[in-house]
DNA sequence: TTGAAAGCGCTACCAT
DNA sequence: ATGGTAGCGCTTTCAA
């Protein structure tokens, strides 16, 4: 597409390019009609000035931090929390850079939103919330001298990255649970893993099985459900749960926000918790918060702070290794408490 | 500050143009000892490419769709789900326009931001989160031909906003609890107003008022609380609340968040809701299903919809009016019902 | 493999 | 008030 210049613009109202400048920043000194017809020719043409082109000369230069996310997570409250963080390390370091949101639908979509990306220029820095990437996009940013940071745990990846331990924070759930003398413990998680590439939920199941492993429990998959990380789908999940002939005496959820849905249809089966079924939830959101909750702290909003940080220390030159963020934490509220029976 | 550019760094090296930029670009054809030439002299001179000469001569467009909003609302729910309807009808649309969060954290740092969103010319097109903006700024806004939306509702503002009536969202709430023959209402807002120019709470105290004044209810200021919009502060002046002479039979509340930390403070005081007391929260979040809460639904996340689809239509140079969001909804649920007895 | 030079699309200055 | 022109800092040909 052959675009339509300033250039253009002037021959089509029989102008010169300075004058079609000066229409276009509201200059004072172009009379009345010559403004018209400028104005007539631009539209005629659909004429709209190249952002780029514009600011060259003008010398002020545009710099962005980018955060690149999966849409569906904004959804989440996690991504929120960490974009708060990210924002105030950047409002902190005072070096006018901006943030610019990405959002990837699709492992495709991602690696064409990081092609776009580095052959734009478009960011200084580029945190990258979740997903993962493939050494040949870990180079192409590394050739582009794109400094990045991923905005969750360290697993196998060659990268720094910011995040707990969602192993260990599924781990220590389930552990809390077994030590209780749970037996029956159900883990409601998403599949977002399958469709994406996020093993967030994955990981914390792991760290669910190895708890049960210590505990000596078997692996009952039945307790094991994965769905679209609602409310909605937590409610559903659980009244299934409920009509097992051996019902869980636990279940451990991938967020506070299911763990409300669970709560909610076992309040409405009539089932009491904790002292009929225990919940754990996670994130330590402030619905934790409100509705005593036994949960996993992850230090999202710290998470954020770090990475954006650690980013700009990159971006200026640093040659560091990454902060540490502390581990996940367990935080024991109302929703837990030993089973009712001992049960094998 | 005289910028270093890639003619020091030729300079410096001894080398032409065409090598630094070569150079840089990793192309393939530079001899290993050209190479680490340039890469010192690059290090030595502090040399940073500016991102947007390179942009130029590749022709590759980035453009933007700016959101600028206070950083205290990354902490609301709202925020989010304004976010995401923006992201969808980005995506939706098509355009290749990435989103750029500004956020401004003082009416001066507002207006700053604006100006340099301006100067840079940042965007192809603006929303606002919430802010206000003074005839100036709106006028340097149109003098850019930078097409603005508000992502809030439009009362008094001469320019487009998209959003819910707040008076009558706390009309409405709060006739509700007069009808169920409610007298002894609290409002708890919060104060951004004051320090920020956001009208909100105030918006939706004008609408208890009047639904107070309709009812013939003497407006009791010490049911009137305003503080900073987290459930810590709900919780709080909840307790204070409850030690009145006459605690107040019914609360309203600018937020799901703040009625969750409401709800927590009667029941630690072993108050029954709605028996003792009934609560009617903003927002309609997942929240408020979690907790059986009455609230008022405000359309957050098709206000962000359809504010980034219009913003689209005028940057495409469409000349309509602003579509319209449905109005705010009472959405009834298990934290309200009629007081005990009848008082005045 | 390298240097020189011609743009990229626009702004802003210098004349007129 | 307007047209011509010299950059803005970089990329990418074209020769050598």
């Amino acid at each position: 597409m052959g675009r339509v210049t300033i250039k253009d613009v002037a021959r089509h109202a029989g102008v010169g390019l300075g004058t079609v400048s000066r229409v276009m920043n509201n200059h004072p000194r172009v009379s009345p009609e010559t403004r018209e017809r400028v104005l007539k020719a631009i539209r005629e043409l659909g004429f709209r000035p190249n952002a780029t082109a514009r600011r060259l000369p003008r010398k002020t230069e545009l710099r962005y931090i980018g955060v690149i996310t999966h849409p569906f997570l904004l959804n989440y409250h996690s991504i929120s929390e960490r974009l708060r963080g990210v924002q105030t390390a950047l409002s902190a370091s005072d070096q006018g850079l901006d943030l610019a949101l990405f959002s990837a639908s699709s492992a495709a979509h991602f690696d064409s939103q990081l092609h776009h990306i580095v052959q734009a220029n478009a960011v200084e820095g580029l945190l990258i919330v979740d997903f993962d990437m493939s050494d040949d996009q870990v180079q192409r940013l590394r050739q582009a001298r794109i400094p990045f940071v991923g905005l969750n745990h360290l697993r196998g990846r060659s990268w720094p990255c910011i995040g707990t331990d969602n192993e260990y924070g599924g781990y220590v759930a389930t552990r809390y649970l077994t030590e209780l003398g749970h037996r029956r413990i159900a883990y409601i998680g998403d599949n977002m893993v399958d469709e994406y590439g996020f093993s967030t939920s994955q990981e914390r199941y792991i760290g669910y099985k190895r708890a049960l492993t210590e505990a000596q429990i078997h692996l009952n998959t039945r307790y094991v459900r994965l769905g679209d990380h609602s409310y909605r789908m937590a409610y559903d999940i659980t009244q299934e749960l409920l009509q097992l002939a051996q019902p869980p005496t636990a279940i451990f959820a991938m967020s506070d926000l299911q763990a409300a849905g669970i709560i909610a249809a076992l309040r409405a089966a009539d089932v009491h918790v904790p002292a009929d079924v225990s919940v754990i939830g996670y994130d330590d959101t402030e619905l934790a918060m409100a509705l005593g909750l036994t949960t996993i702290c992850q230090h999202l909003e710290q998470s954020g702070r770090l990475a954006a940080g650690y980013l700009l220390a990159l971006i200026a030159g640093a040659d560091t290794p990454p902060p540490t963020l502390p581990n996940s934490q367990l935080i024991v509220r109302q929703t837990t408490q030993p089973p009712k029976h001992r049960l094998s």
